[in-house]
RNA sequence: GGGUGCUUAGCUCAGCUGGUAGAGCGUCGCCCUUACAAGGCGAAUGUCGCAGGUUCGAUCCCUGCAGCACCCACCA
């Protein structure tokens, strides 16, 4: 093995024999475990979430394909349908060309090219982080087969009345100039105005003034509103208004809608324009006015002198007018929600146009009792209730897009405007048996990205067909995902799976937290704070990542302030780290916490983490050979108690991973590989490996325990860190007496039920303790550690001597002393500082080498510490409702911690007055 | 307006069904001891947000308050 852990020379090497070993295909017949991916965006690049949560999803996978499940790990990316046409168009009008130009079917071949341009970024960068997905069932949301699957879909909710289309107000989008759903819509707090503007009676004596936050919109008006209780317009219900600016009447009406403690108590309304409004508006018979076009100007309904104009340029002038009429009461300041395109930013407007609905009241009934009685589970648990709260006020879902790239409608129309759905033209024509004269023209519009989506658990497996892969991984096992999108996609699957196939797409949803910088702001492009999870495991120049961070901003004058902050974050750029660290920050960073904060530092310390396995595991190699020479075995105390260690690891990385506790995981595979294989392990077993006089049968049996604890480490470790492990594995198996190509297909490690030796622990412990003890004076009282030192044992027990000579080798070693002999019955302790083990004193001869003042202090900190807790213990056991209540175990222990520090102080006491008195 | 989280060492976070407060990073000593200086050995550091309550006992359970996030919602 080299003498440093190098990633770079591992990570690719082993990533591409994998594949081409063909070893992330479900094998086996265990029972069938299956994750499906959330797709990524096709055109797009992985960020430091979609890593996180591979890393996630790949753990998960390893774990299960090592336990012998049947294991499945779904690839697949995602149209993308609005952010990728965006990007695009774009690119087009970056070469001073538009949409139009070019055409419906021309752009949509040029979107093709930039997805086969692009589209395999996610792939390298997926294969970089080791996901070990089944590249062989790599889906794309627009394929033939999901395509079908799409428009099989829309048929049949249409067939079954859960679709229609229908013409109401939509959520318009007037820079993308397509309808989106609620959840695209955005809503902000900003600083506006409420305008008070004077409606006058249409007789010409007197008026009513209105509040608004929107006076353009006045052109369409058609109604006021007040409150049939507000005394203040008693007696005006209907009386007719001159509307301002327009020459129209339009009637004062009394509606309980009005709020009588808002503004004036008046209300204007504008149904074509204002969900509320249009509520009203229908319940009250009112006329619907649209004055808006597609960009948002005003348009030819409206009087001409506004026509043409942008909205918010007509606001300007319409507030004028009114002015120089007298109309415009007063202006005040106002917070009000504004809501905007996710996508364009652009300021929503509800909009009157022909939409096609998803009825979702009876598709959501079902998905909310599959997660009431437990068919679907969250973790954490509560995230049920996100989901019901959103399910229970659905509404229906706008699933066409005024957009040229996704899933056309299967839709045609007539000339009289009816409407067929089916496969195709043809297959509409037949069913409807249309003459062939008849023109049809098929709908123009694009379903939402998220309806595919919605289907991905049953498409990507081969709905609509009855495929073998359906039917053994779908309901699959268990889906990993953001919070940030419940709604969008994890209702949505929940909806159409269970509607198309009568159960659930998932039995569990492992809800992770979002990954933020390490000041805990969202990793975002105009921040400048964004991390490429590769940059991590590569490394970068400082100057290339001020370059990729400060291009291709949206908005260019941040780059200055972007560059200062990263350069003095980053002063020498980024080191390579690997992938295996990466993955294992990862895997420490997945709390049940829903924010995340992702700190370099922390990269740092599981890259040595890798770097301390990499070691050990050269000890391991250095010290072996191969095979394990044949003969008897005797394995040392030391041995089993690793090997009791290991068990009691491994039981609780299982138990973490049952619990998607990865942070948990991580942090017991992390604390027994350093501080008991390594620290301690290792090192007892160097006396027995490196003395010429050790007893070959003890050798024997510490080759083998150091080979087959190391082996099973690195099973353990596996679903975390793929890369080293498999690397190491490859060299150390064969040692240990195991065969395989690939610990990816080894057995997950187990525990063996006898492994468990709290005998051999106690002992242990003690000769841990001894160890440390010995240390601590050292450290303490800074002996240099090359003054050999010949400790005395006081009032050592037969147990104690028996121990100490089993273990003397070890002691000898490690706590750097040249003997230890036992103070004989009456023989008068020699001046020295001492380490208390239980009863036994460890006394280090003071003889020259150490201070007094020093020692004191030692034994003064010490004794304030045991006095605090003998207070404690003291205090209560002289509770008598402690004792009488407390379960007698409780009070036993408190008993015994409390002699214990009796004795101690005691001893400290005497040790103390001895030091003392050598001043 | 409704809902959900969070507050523990300088920083980032664990702490399971209430029973002696932990880790990583950082800090401070001493060591290049032949697996590893990306290391070893040792040390320091906490009124567990605040105030009540339940309990023999509360970081943990309950109530209230404060601060910080986030989600949903049509108030002109």
């Amino acid at each position: 093995m080299d003498k440093t852990y190098s990633p770079r020379d591992i990570e690719e090497r082993i990533y591409h024999r994998w594949e081409d070993e063909g070893l992330f295909a479900p094998a086996g017949d265990g029972p069938p475990f299956c994750i499906v991916i959330p797709p990524p965006n096709v055109t797009g690049t992985l960020h430091m979430g979609h890593a996180f949560q591979d890393t996630i999803m790949d753990a998960l996978t390893r774990y299960h394909r090592m336990a012998g499940d049947r294991t499945l790990w779904q690839p697949g990316t995602d149209h993308a349908g609005i952010a990728t046409q965006m990007v695009v168009e774009r690119q087009l009008n970056a070469e001073g060309r538009t949409l139009h130009e070019l055409g419906r079917e021309a752009f949509n071949e040029r979107v093709w090219r930039w997805k086969e341009e692009s589209g395999g970024t996610i792939a390298r960068q997926m294969r970089r982080l080791g996901a070990s997905v089944d590249w062989s069932r790599d889906r794309f949301t627009m394929d033939p087969g999901l395509s079908r699957a799409v428009q099989h879909a829309f048929i049949r909710l249409y067939e079954d009345g859960l679709i229609y289309r229908g013409k109401r107000l939509v959520n318009w989008d007037p820079v993308l100039k397509t309808a989106v759903s609620d959840l695209e819509v955005q809503s902000e707090e900003e600083n506006g105005w409420l305008w008070h503007i004077r409606y006058p009676f249409a007789n010409g004596k007197g008026h009513v003034t209105i509040a608004t936050t929107r006076p353009e919109t006045m052109l369409g008006d058609v109604a006021v509103a007040f409150h049939p209780d507000d005394e203040r317009y008693r007696g005006l219900d209907g009386t007719m208004l001159a509307l301002p600016l327009t020459g129209r009447e339009i009637p004062l009406i009394a509606d309980a809608f009005a709020d009588p403690a808002f503004g004036t108590g008046c209300v204007k309304l504008t149904p074509a324009h204002d969900f509320n409004d249009y509520e009203v508006g229908q319940r009250r018979g009112l006329p619907l006015l649209n004055i808006l076009t597609a960009d948002a100007k005003i348009n030819d309904e409206a009087p001409a002198a506004y026509r043409g104009l942008d909205r918010f340029e007509a606001r300007k002038r319409i507030v004028a007018d009114l002015e120089a009429a007298g109309l415009l009461e007063k202006v005040e300041p106002h917070r009000l929600t504004i809501p905007r395109g996710d996508r364009s930013g652009a300021v929503v407007e509800p909009w009157l146009t022909d939409q096609w609905y998803v009825r979702v009241e009876k598709l959501a009934a079902p998905a909310i009792r599959a997660v009431e009685d437990g068919r679907i589970r969250f973790v954490p648990e509560n995230w049920d209730r996100t989901y019901f709260e959103w399910m229970r006020n659905i509404k229906d879902w706008c699933i066409s897009r005024q957009l040229w790239w996704g899933h056309r409608i299967p839709a045609w129309y007539g000339p009289d405007g009816a409407i067929y759905v089916g496969e195709s033209e043809d297959a509409v024509r037949g069913t409807h048996q249309l003459a062939a004269s008849l023109p049809l023209t098929q709908d123009e519009d694009v379903l939402d990205t998220w309806f595919s989506s919605g289907l991905w658990p049953i498409s990507t497996l081969g709905w609509p067909e009855r495929t073998q892969e359906l039917s053994t991984f779908y309901p699959t096992s268990v889906l990993v995902t953001g919070f940030d999108i419940i709604f969008f996609w994890v209702a949505r699957m929940v909806m159409l799976g269970m509607h198309f196939t009568g159960e659930v797409p998932f039995r569990q949803v492992y809800i992770h937290g979002l990954i933020r910088d390490h000041e805990g702001q969202k990793m975002s492009k105009s921040k400048g704070n964004v991390l490429d999870p590769l940059d991590i495991v590569d490394g970068i120049e400082l100057e290339a990542l001020v370059a990729k961070r400060t291009t291709g901003l949206m908005q260019p004058q941040l780059a200055p302030a972007i560059a200062r902050s990263t350069r003095k974050q980053f002063p020498d750029g980024i080191p390579a780290h690997g992938t295996d660290a990466l993955r294992f920050t990862f895997a420490s960073l997945a709390t049940l916490s829903r924010d995340l904060r992702f700190d370099l530092g922390r990269v740092d310390g599981y890259k040595n983490f890798c770097n301390k396995l990499w070691n050990a595991a050269r000890f391991v190699l250095m010290s072996t050979e191969s095979p394990l020479p044949a003969g008897p075995e005797a394995p040392a105390a030391h041995d089993r108690w690793i090997r009791s260690r290991l068990a009691a690891t491994i039981a609780a990385v299982r138990e973490a991973f049952a619990q998607y506790r990865f942070d948990l995981a991580a942090q017991a595979v992390y604390e027994f590989t350093w501080y008991e294989f390594c620290d301690w392990y290792l090192e007892f077993s160097k006396p027995v490996l490196q003395s010429d006089e050790s007893d070959p049968a003890a050798r024997r049996a510490a080759r083998r325990t150091l080979l087959e604890t190391l082996e099973a480490l690195l099973r353990l470790l596996h679903p975390i860190m793929p890369f080293i492990t498999e690397e190491i594995w490859g060299r150390v198996a064969p040692r240990a007496g195991v065969t395989g190509a690939s610990i990816m297909r080894q057995p997950f490690p187990e525990a063996p039920a006898d492994a468990a030796d709290p005998v051999i622990e106690s002992e242990m412990r003690w000769v841990m303790d001894f160890i440390l003890g010995v240390r601590r004076i050292r450290g303490e009282l800074d002996i240099a550690p090359s003054v050999p030192l010949t400790v005395r044992l006081q009032a050592a027990s037969t147990q104690d001597l028996e121990r100490y000579a089993r273990h003397e080798a070890v002691i000898r070693r490690m706590a750097g002393i040249a003997g230890a002999t036992a103070l004989g019955a009456g023989e008068a302790p020699p001046q020295a500082a001492a380490a208390l083990l239980g009863d036994l004193r460890i006394l280090v001869p003071m003889a020259g080498l150490i201070d007094v003042d020093a020692e004191l202090a030692r034994l003064g900190k010490r004794r304030g510490k045991v006095e605090q807790e003998l207070a404690r213990a003291s205090a209560k056991l002289g509770n008598a409702s402690f004792v009488q209540n407390a379960p007698a175990e409780v009070v036993m222990q408190e008993r015994e911690r409390l002699e214990v520090f009796k004795r101690e102080l005691a001893q400290l006491a005497e040790q103390h007055e001895r030091v003392a008195s050598l001043r």
